[in-house]
DNA sequence: CTAGACCCCGTATCCGAGTACGGAATCAAG
DNA sequence: CTTGATTCCGTACTCGGATACGGGGTCTAG
């Protein structure tokens, strides 16, 4: 059980394998997504051997990963270019990373209070439309806050 | 009191009387938006007097505070255009903007769900991150996290 | 009458994260 | 050898909500 790969099956630096289709499928995405992110740098483009396709090392499946797992904690395209830079056993990093998920978490929390005060007024204002029969002389309470003066 | 106003006041009809810029001003947003906003068919664009420039009516500016509360409450321009046709006294109207109102708050509670989702594995990873100092052995739990291989 | 502010109109640009299109080349299977 | 799938490459487009630019016309105060 857990038994690891042996390097003989998975070497951590495996030379360039993989078609670009190949590295789509592996890693989740479509081929048009990889050759975005070579575009914007966040993966490297391999040399392509004059008349032939292009081979990508497993890495770059690890590096989209990287992204997709970062894009759903909430980070940008922009920022996971730089935690990108945060990957491998630098113990400066951990501190960089702590710090970038802080900021996110701060950020994500001042949605979630945005969102829940959209969520609050909304909820008033259905409790105040469902009581209280509406159509004779008083409005619809919603109509009427989106009316408001103020 | 709740006296409404006096139709010598402030007419509901009013004439045709302001500039571009000072419904902009009164409905506190920028001359481009309400020529956005007439190009997307939210409000109408009145009728260019040739040699002059357009007078807009009082209620262009209620228009377009309407469509702020409405935005302000998650609904995007699409939605504010529906919205707009249900303002007035039809009974119709207000089941309808309720189901608006219901649809738009599941829609936010999703996002909340979502954001809370990322707000907790953030959290969590944050929280280990801090306890056992990193950089011997154990890599920084977060940049493992991205790293995973699911 | 002139300077400066405002208005008109069309077009282009921005952000983010891809998606779409289309022609040419190359690869793999039968 | 032919057919169909991939790959390559560049360019353009999508959505949402504006924002910016630029060259005119018009309005108002002094």
């Amino acid at each position: 059980m857990n038994r690891k790969n042996p390097p003989t099956a998975r070497p951590r630096s495996a030379a360039a394998v993989l078609s670009i289709g190949q590295v789509a499928k592996n890693a989740g995405v479509h081929v048009e997504t990889i050759r975005f992110y070579e575009r914007e740098g966040l993966i490297a483009q391999p040399p392509k051997p004059s008349m032939g396709i292009r081979r990508y090392p497993q890495d770059t499946v690890h590096r989209i990963r990287f992204i997709k797992h970062a894009q759903a904690l909430g980070f940008s395209l922009q920022e996971c270019r730089e935690l990108l830079e945060l990957r491998g056993d630098d113990p400066q990093a951990c501190a960089l990373m702590r710090h970038h998920a802080q900021e996110k978490l701060s950020a994500i929390r001042a949605k979630l209070q945005a969102l829940s005060q959209m969520e609050g007024v909304l909820t008033e204002l259905l409790e105040a439309c469902q009581q209280g029969r509406i159509g004779k002389d008083n409005p619809c309470p919603i109509l009427k806050a989106l009316d408001a003066e103020d």
